[in-house]
DNA sequence: CGTAGCCCGGCAACCGGTTGCAAGAACCTT
DNA sequence: AAGGTTCTTGCAACCGGTTGCCGGGCTACG
């Protein structure tokens, strides 16, 4: 059995309450009784229970991150930032996988809210309604989405796609195929209200889709059958797959048609050609999120992180 | 605030141990009785405070789970079935990093020790005298090492060396760069160890090497100047970032050189050429090694999982 | 030398549950 | 009708810490 704040205390000969505040008020205890606890904790290997402590004081130093799909290498790289932020802070994380089922997404909630002082949101597919609900029960700190009074952390997605447009017309292009993601996606929303917003440009738009290679390749034909010359896709997995699908049809990227992604993940980074890409600050967001956490608690702050055009080889002029 | 287990009783006009009762030992209390706290308690929103109930009952049902490095591809797979699994276990998941230190390891591991049931060591850093001294404190399941009268779950990375050399021999190379990953990996061990036990074959050896796609361009220069007609690599990213070099350097592969890597990671399915690997079960790894934590308590089976060749297009016949 | 003020450490209640023990009620048995 | 079971529920201690309050000892000051 590990020690306990009863065993140091004994062993020292002094009460539980002094053992319990040189750890967690030690300007009230004197000095040298601090350090002779602080001997005969470390004895001991004695460390605080954080589950006891945060019984009375309400604070677990714990934190939730729900994701859709850890799997999606979108994700790494924010969970990894995440939970290092989080550990210098001294916080842990729970991370959790919805499968990108809502229902999993809540009663994943549900279950965390007693144990956590608060949540990192990525990419919610569940309703605002619902978000703003369960928010009364614990903070949240969302990454991807706007919500009215949350604390959010956004990725200028517009801005991205106003960019990836702007290559993509220089190039000589006209007709762009859109590929866009899962139903209620904020990203493929905002996407679509820069694409409306483009002046003089002719847009196929296609979905929803899975937000996955198997997607893009699912509509690989479609996308081709519609004449267009460029592919906006909803990030970099779909556009991996477009790929794959526009070559087994013998139609070259970027020669016959150019595809840009977004996200910036690895395995586009690798491919051939490599892929050119609206760079997502994932990273950034994770840490950014972890200390919306902590500094807010829950009130209501947006932070927006740049995006940037990554031109590589799978674009080029328009035939 | 969120209700209580006082709450429900004084609305119930019941004793919280009967509201307790209800949750922890449905038998001992009349079925009537029952619904009734069944109905205020889902009236009033209330869910059983986990870790107030650890404290009494010492199982937090929380776990555990260290990798060396999130954002690695080889381990989102693992963690992902690792948390599902555990999801269906009613268990939640603390995901955490170590970056590949083994300090932060430790660290790491103490801090968890008192709120989980159990850790999942993925491919440690530290040594054994280390673990076995830390799993006095916290049971451990270890994945990818093999720790005397530990449970482990390992994957017979012996068999895919063996058949991956096989192959190689068969499209008639002979001499074969090995190059491995960090020092007191296991995983390098085993390659090795197959290695030397090959008859007739001319087998350099590159290492450490970091177990990254940097680590693989780090050292392509060199695989390059030795003449090997083939490589074996330590995983997929050290395999592509190898090709990558190669390629810098107008070597072509499968043309000139062959590449095997393991793990069989998504970059690799959508790199050009596709890359022939060893495929390490992951997912199952994951799934197994929350059952064994559950099942055993720290008690030591071990179980081996099946790798798989999958010839894909990064090899060919030697010159 | 008396007293006010400060520092320090002990006491005990409390956080949200769990559980061994015992008492009362209901139901049988003879 | 008395005595014995079996159910059901309440009581209270306990898990490992935290924290408001109080009192004892020491210092400082008049």
């Amino acid at each position: 059995m590990a020690a306990t704040i009863k065993d140091v205390a004994r062993a020292c000969g002094v009460h539980v309450s002094t053992v319990s505040r040189t750890f967690s008020a030690p300007h009230l205890v004197n000095p040298a009784t601090r350090s002779r606890v602080l001997a005969t904790a470390d004895d001991l290997g004695y460390r605080p229970n954080r589950a006891a402590r945060a019984l009375t004081t309400g604070r677990t130093f714990n934190m939730g991150l729900v994701v859709a799909d850890i799997a999606n290498p979108f994700f790494p790289p924010l969970i990894k930032a995440a939970q290092a932020q989080a550990r210098g802070r001294d916080y842990h994380v729970f991370v959790a996988d919805t499968d990108e089922d809502p229902r999993v997404e809540e009663e994943l909630i549900r279950t965390f809210t007693k144990q956590v002082d608060g949540v990192l949101l990525c990419s919610p597919r569940l309703s605002n309604r619902m978000i703003e609900r369960l928010a009364e029960d614990v903070p949240f700190v969302v990454v991807n989405r706007r919500i009215k009074g949350m604390p959010a952390v956004l990725m200028n997605v517009a801005q991205g796609a106003k960019h990836a447009l702007e290559h993509l017309t220089g190039l000589g292009h006209r007709r762009i195929a859109l590929v866009s993601g899962p139903i209620g996606s904020w990203t493929s929303n905002e996407m679509q209200g820069v694409a409306a917003e483009a002046p003089g440009l002719d847009l196929i738009f296609f979905g929803p889709n899975q937000p996955t290679e198997a997607g893009g390749l699912a509509v690989a034909a479609d996308v081709a059958a519609c004449g267009a010359t460029a592919v906006l896709a909803y990030n970099d997995l779909v556009a991996l797959g477009l790929i794959e699908g526009l070559s087994a049809m013998e139609i070259g990227v970027p020669d016959q048609v150019s595809v840009i992604g977004f996200d910036d993940i690895l395995p586009g980074r690798l491919n051939r050609p490599k892929l050119t890409t609206v760079a997502m600050p994932a990273a950034a967001a994770g840490r950014m999120a972890v200390d919306l956490l902590l500094q807010s608690g829950g009130e209501g702050a947006t932070v927006t992180l740049d995006t940037a055009l990554i031109v590589r080889e799978s674009t080029g002029r328009a035939q």
